[in-house]
DNA sequence: CAATTATGGTTGCACTGTCAACGATCCAAG
DNA sequence: CTTGGATCGTTGACAGTGCAACCATAATTG
């Protein structure tokens, strides 16, 4: 049950400390995380005045049919509550991006639609988007090591959630 | 300039697209990095009421020499503003697990520490997020997947940067 | 020493997010 | 129908964060 261990003798009752190979890929992650999606932020922002958010929520209004969501989809699809999802949509329409209108069918509901400046401004945004995640993550690594990483997070994957559909 | 193109034909002027294998790996390090913090968190939560960036605090403090740290290198230390660090640490005081105490040669500085309380939190809370870590993390990949994700994250690690010491 | 500049930390404000409570609407059971 | 519960989205109260401005103190320089 215990196949690897590093340090020969865990003396301490410490129990379950973590060897060096395990802390340097725990902290790698966090520190790789936070360092890169801080530069897209920071980079969407100076460029095209959105932020990363902003930018989830284009790309899957810009990719939907007719260019629309219900509220609730979008709120699964970014992984944010719905109530996150209301105020942010909220800041995007006072920009101009994005409109709500009622749907019909069921009068609860709320459809978010992408409008023209919406789905231009994601046009623009998009290459910088795409540009950052390849100078800042993928440039850096070979193809093995993608491969590697995309095996690993599979591994990761909790199976009590959904597969939690999220944009690139 | 573009070794690796997996669609044969980059027929669109859409330039720089993200094949599958590149998509994998980054939308997995995004997605197990979310679900992963948000488990840990929830679990300190529960079980020791409180937050990971109490936390990060804790373990900075009770590795420091004095059970110290100046607000300045706690700042630098996990990875927040100033102000951030000072309102985090208003919290905790508030809660009895830090105390502020100026000192005597820079009477500019502020040095943070950890009060008994605050280290016999610590004491308990470290076990739940070195199993949390496993659990989530480190058990589910083999030496050879934490191998390579350590040396992935030192292929990412932006040479502008200063090595950014924080906690496990 | 005085004047200037740099540094450490806190505060005001705005932004972003969550949770719990709510109003409106739909749907299912009687 | 109508009543009772589920579902959809919004709102209020609040936690947490960063930026820029600020005060106090130190360090530098004339």
């Amino acid at each position: 049950m215990a196949p690897t261990t590093e340090t020969p003798a865990p003396s301490r009752p410490d129990s379950r400390q973590l060897n060096r190979r395990e802390l340097a890929a725990w902290k790698g992650m966090l520190a790789a995380h936070r360092d890169i999606t801080a530069a897209i932020d920071d980079q969407l922002k100076r460029e095209h005045d959105i932020s990363l958010g902003f930018y989830a929520v284009l790309l899957l209004l810009a990719e939907a049919p007719e260019r629309s969501m219900r509220m609730g989809q979008l709120a699964n699809g970014i992984l944010i509550s719905h109530s996150g999802l209301t105020r942010l949509v909220d800041r995007m329409v006072a920009r101009g991006l994005v409109e709500r209108h009622t749907c019909s069918e069921d009068r609860r509901g709320t459809w978010a639609r992408l409008t023209e400046a919406g789905a231009e401004r994601f046009r623009q945004a998009r290459p910088t988007h795409l540009a950052a995640i390849r100078e800042h993550f993928v440039s850096r690594l070979d193809d093995d090591d993608l491969e590697r990483l995309a095996r690993a997070w599979e591994k990761l994957e909790d199976p009590g959630l959904g597969p939690a559909e999220q944009g690139c």
